[in-house]
DNA sequence: CACGATTACGCGCAGCGTAAGCATT
DNA sequence: AATGCTTACGCTGCGCGTAATCGTG
């Protein structure tokens, strides 16, 4: 299955229109992008870089695969904006301050009853 | 960074409304598809399901989330699709049949020039 | 020779299965 | 007791870095 990271990776190298410089600008090696592109050209079937000793260039089955990719990429972030305003407010961290000896019964069954939260002590 | 797999997870979840459904249509254990949630509720800082003893349940935010993320699932699904289809013809796989003989020279420096094709060799 | 993409090899970690735990009906 | 989600622990496979290679201007 094509993720992500690969699809992000292979919009470096069309904007960079090289491996190099997506590398450097990913920091990741150019082999990693060179085994990414690869990946993708064989799940789909087609060649989608031209590779130029200057390069590479996007084929035309890459241009658009990549325009249509991008859209969908754009939708999907624009859902994560979403979801997190809907979750402002609702979730975030809560700081207070509390006795030791308060630390020790309740503190710990509230938390037992509302797992996920974590607790940072600092003893006195 | 959420990924594909976790998305198409998270949507069966929300068609069965059950960690356990879902993972035995995916094949996968429940625990798997209970992190992967989490994990996706942590990097948005939203809560997306609410944990019944009878299942789960899409909250809403979980509701909108997965609205807006199936729509850009649909979309690379048609990217690629279309790719696949740009790429018939210009690729695919090729079976010739050649003498032994053949298969030592010229064969061997035809690959070398086009790599990424796979010679099966069937002995006689 | 310089530059840029490809490939072989080995490693570390992310994702998973197993199994135990916990809460509710 | 049965059901269903969560969590601790250890392992395996995948993605990556390193480094060597190839091919062209």
């Amino acid at each position: 299955m094509i993720e992500l990271r690969q699809l992000h990776q292979l919009i470096a190298i069309a904007e960079f229109r090289s491996l190099r410089a997506a590398a450097e600008a990913l920091d990741v090696q150019q082999s990693t992008l060179s085994r990414t592109v690869r990946a993708i050209e064989d799940e789909l079937g087609a060649i989608l870089l031209d590779r130029r000793h200057s390069g590479v260039e996007l084929t035309e089955a890459g241009q658009a695969f990549l325009r249509e990719a991008k859209s969908a990429i754009e939708l999907l972030e624009r859902a994560q904006r979403h979801a997190r305003l809907a979750g402002r407010g609702k979730t975030g961290s809560l700081t207070i301050g509390i006795q030791t000896s308060l630390g020790t019964g309740f503190l710990k069954e509230l938390l037992r009853r509302y797992p996920r939260r974590k607790l940072t002590t600092i003893s006195a």
